[in-house]
DNA sequence: GTGAAAGCGCTAACAG
DNA sequence: CTGTTAGCGCTTTCAC
């Protein structure tokens, strides 16, 4: 393994020149003719810098802990740890993570990763929802990913909940549906509102009704199965905005049960986001997906904006020779969704 | 941030012993009675040992490359990483997550994982397949996950593919099928043949006959369609083994198109391993589950084991009380898959 | 038994 | 411009 004093031994020159160059530092220091050399001899050396010795000195180590849940049984803790990774390798980072999924000792984790001088946290949660972040990490740079601190001490970011409503139902109405209604969660979640807000507009914008009487909101329970049974028979939707996929299982099975077909006699968007539709279903939900893999990225940006104050570290040695893009003010604190189309909707 | 020094100093005593102490090496070469004030103070400055300036020293990191792939799209890359992630765990390791998903240069993240002193590599695919594994790993402690080494120069764990065609045929002859079909992959797969031995011994052990007309290999394509269909109609098969759910799709579209109900007039056990099938169909195919989280965790335990010499390093300090488990050789090369019920098998 | 001292590979002051 | 020096916090001989 060569070391920055074999380069330095046979260049000729000392270490601290060998370092200011490889780091990118020598313009006005080092003789440009001598950093080249210094350059040349690390190249035909095959000089890799030891990512540890330099840590140990600067306290910085480029690790970020990336704290999940759920990451054996959904997809989108994988989407999200990618995004991140995604950032974090654009600007020279990479990601250690750990999950709290069977966990009994999150702190015990988190110790774990300070030990290993992560320079911040991304706390990451599978839905988006009011969360306590763990006291032990206060004095990170933190990034909450899909949910919000409660205390409001941290930067979060979250989908757009109100686009989430607001797309769906804009939806239904191009398909040509004239009586939409909102399947909502009976739950206190965050989106629940913001989504029923998007819904409301997109009606108000299409100078549609907004009609309460459309509007329910379900536990996921057997009751649930009843309330929406009785939707369809007392107001005859031709629409259907699901909070989620369990949600949209009762409109589906309410369907099958009175004969009507989803995508001829009724339209239905969901949100999916537990995954019990797509296993449980055919034909598949016309579905708003959830932006895991940019929550993922752009929490990822803006953690890595926190700890280096809105400058990236342009020192990433050798491999990384183009610029790194600019990481500015431009990151985003929620994300837009995309629309999956599927044979729910009538064209 | 307290360090060995500062303890040392408060104790009266060299970082020498502090150092033997911590490390639970002080037994006949520190008197017991100094030991416990060492202990006694570390425990009251809440000192926590720095891993970067030890791992500089020892050259050990403790850290393990995990090295995925498809972690946005499946959740089954996440079911490895949380396998691999608790047997880390368990013996003080922690895992450096990258996925060559998007990545057109898997060198690069193996560069930067080496930056930082990985203990050693976990290389992961996503389904059981030969695979290169990049040179520049091969100086490297590695164990290739649901996938193994073209050289055979790694150790590698996989599914126990044989068990899977034994157990699901084995399910449908309980099922009381008579005329069971296999169903398979015409690609060159690990699995193909191995599943195939275990379908055709489920057969043999109950005393059933092996026919090759029950026997077809399909594309994912269209012809494979008119093959399943052919099989329907000439062989009338009352069972069938699917090699996984994109050819479980084509035994449902069939049995659809002829009347046939799953799970009343034929019965159909799959590999669930492409989600092909979950998104598309319903009921749910009985599933042989593929053990991801078992592959993770056994594959990081023979990392581990590799990189220890067989001998677990017990001196991760002081979250760490209790002893860990036993590391030794009884890690399985091969793991068992679930059974997983649901509606597609007659009672 | 215990402590002094020499580094692991790197960065950052400070001389020259 | 360039080299010397002093550590970062820890482990590990090797004297005492």
């Amino acid at each position: 393994m060569t070391t920055m004093q074999d380069i330095a031994d046979i260049a000729g020159v000392s270490k601290a020149s060998v370092s200011l160059v490889l780091n990118g530092r020598d313009v006005g220091h080092v003789k440009p003719q001598t950093a080249e050399l210094i350059r040349q001899t690390a190249a035909k050396l095959g000089y890799r810098p030891n990512q540890l010795a330099r840590s140990l000195r600067t306290h910085r180590t480029h690790l970020l802990g990336f704290i999940g849940e759920q990451v054996a049984t959904t997809p989108y803790a994988g989407g999200i740890i990618l995004g991140a990774q995604d950032a974090a390798s654009t600007y020279g980072y990479v990601l250690l993570t750990v999950s709290t999924d069977g966990m009994a000792d999150e702190e015990q984790e988190i110790t774990v990763l300070k030990r290993y001088g992560v320079d911040g946290f991304l706390y990451s949660k599978m839905f988006n929802r009011i969360t306590d972040v763990p006291r032990s990490l206060a004095d990170y740079p933190l990034v909450v990913v899909d949910a919000i601190d409660r205390d409001k001490q941290f930067p979060s970011i979250e989908p757009d909940e109100f686009q989430i409503g607001y797309d769906a139902t804009k939806r239904l109405i191009d398909a040509g549906c004239r009586r939409i209604a909102y399947v909502g969660c009976a739950e206190p979640l965050i989106a629940q509102p913001r989504r029923l807000r998007g819904y409301q507009t997109a009606l108000s914008d299409a100078g549609m009704p907004i009609d309460d009487a459309l509007h329910v909101d379900v536990l996921n329970n057997e009751p649930a199965l009843q309330v929406v049974g009785k939707l369809f028979d007392e107001q005859r939707p031709d629409g259907f905005f699901c909070f989620n996929d369990a949600r949209a299982w009762y409109v589906y099975e309410s369907a099958a049960r009175r004969g009507l077909t989803v995508g001829r006699d009724i339209s239905v968007v969901g949100v999916d986001n537990h995954r019990v539709f797509a296993e449980t279903l055919a034909p598949p939900l016309t579905t708003v997906e959830l932006p895991h893999y940019e929550m993922g990225y752009w929490g990822a940006c803006r953690l890595i904006s926190v700890i280096e104050g809105h400058d990236v570290d342009t020192s990433i040695w050798p491999e990384t020779t183009a610029p790194l893009p600019p990481l500015d003010a431009t990151i985003p604190a929620t994300v837009h969704c995309k629309l999956i189309e599927k044979k729910s909707v009538r064209k």
